[in-house]
DNA sequence: TTTGTCCAACCTTAACAAAACCTTAAAAAA
DNA sequence: TTTTTTAAGGTTTTGTTAAGGTTGGACAAA
């Protein structure tokens, strides 16, 4: 996680280093021409910015890296409150205004806020048994590049036993997540959808971790952790 | 753009109401538990969520919601400007924090980054899926050179699934959002309006990247988001 | 210890049933 | 008029059941 530190006040600059060291890796510029150019790297996850500075202010260096479609996140860190410099700073492309002076740790919550999201949005919700990935999101199963069609009721069986791997489901437990205590089909389905999951990973050889235990379950078993 | 704002205080809220109803389409809650009920729905852009309230209060609402995995932004609205507080805020999940009494333009602004972060291109009104685009400010669509006539829900549902591409919606959500809580009519207007979309787009082959996953709703998918 | 038999548990398939969804068109509303 | 809603029939997918095949292990006999 890369932290950029645009601020032309060395002892102030230093001092935010020392508080956000421990979430990021931290460059710093010293002026605005300094920070435009390390920011066009485009290689932060978040900016901070002072407005105030010497040759090229805080505004004029967010300005130009929002026209030069550099979309990262920048905190505007000045003792400026006024609403107009507010209203300034986000008109030119900031995400989050903090007032000098500041805790230290509202700095430190309000990049982890800022940080969280752009990056949240980025990771996808993807549950992993070796190569084959379930996109939890768009229920979508896939082993390597290629994608397999799986319907509701395989999809929440796949991932329910990705998510016990290694530990064996009892067909009832197994009919009690996916088709519901009251549902009143008999436990024998999941053995029909047992064998068309097995069916359908047979082609990329995955339907041989589906091991069944007579009289106990199935387990989906990585090979390893041989009990 | 919708907005729902739970403030238990009904002058501040219907004052809230009136700075940003030129923004958003609004929505109001004036408890905690109606608050998160609102919420749940996952239709909102943003949500202004107030601290002290009767019975639920903010941080209760806010903890629910992302164990919910709703991650729609919040900025607490709050008069509680102890630091201690502020960590509370941003440890249960907040985006942003503002604090009473506060500015009406800074609300407007800090709604606005967090808005055009999260949905992006908010200010362009334009919204593009490959050579589809947008332009939300005259409700018309087009696909390369040529114009597709949309009529108004028609545009609204497939402005909602781009902004939500590769992800399934309920047609549930489908419904709140682009119908409305309160509208008796029922959820199987989706479907028509899903077929008179797909109807739209076939000229273009645009329609096969609306799928729809059984009991599950549709999905927007440009086909590359597997893994 | 090995071999053979038997049975319960499990697998697989396919047919049928039942949801879920699509499309169209007509009625109603704006 | 144009747009929205409702309703109805048709289509497709998924869920369920049942039947016959297969397998593994218990157990007894060699």
């Amino acid at each position: 996680m890369n932290l950029l530190i645009i601020e032309d006040d060395k002892v102030l600059s230093e001092s935010i280093k020392e508080t956000t060291k421990e979430m990021f890796q931290i460059e710093q510029a010293f002026d605005g021409e300094e920070g435009l150019y390390l920011a066009e790297q485009n290689i932060f996850d978040v900016i901070i910015l002072d407005i105030m500075m010497p040759h090229m202010n805080g505004y004029e260096v967010l300005e130009e890296l929002r026209k030069k479609n550099i979309t990262t996140p920048v905190i505007i860190l000045t003792a400026k409150d006024g609403i107009d410099d507010k209203i300034k700073g986000f008109k030119v492309g900031a995400d989050d205004y903090l007032v000098k002076p500041f805790h230290r740790e509202e700095l430190l919550l309000r990049l982890e806020a800022m940080v969280r999201r752009s990056v949240g949005s980025f990771k996808e919700n993807i549950l992993s048994f070796k190569d084959l990935h379930l996109n939890l999101k768009n229920k979508t199963a896939s082993i390597g590049e290629e994608v397999i069609k799986l319907n509701g009721k395989q999809f929440d069986l796949l991932e329910y036993l990705i998510n016990n791997k290694n530990t064996i489901l009892t067909k009832e437990q197994i009919f009690d997540r996916i088709w519901g205590f009251e549902s009143d089909t008999s436990t024998t389905v999941v053995e029909v959808y047992a064998s068309n999951l097995r069916k359908n990973l047979k082609k990329y050889n995955y339907d041989q971790f589906i091991k069944t235990f007579r009289g106990l379950g199935y387990m989906l078993s990585d090979g390893e952790g041989n009990v």
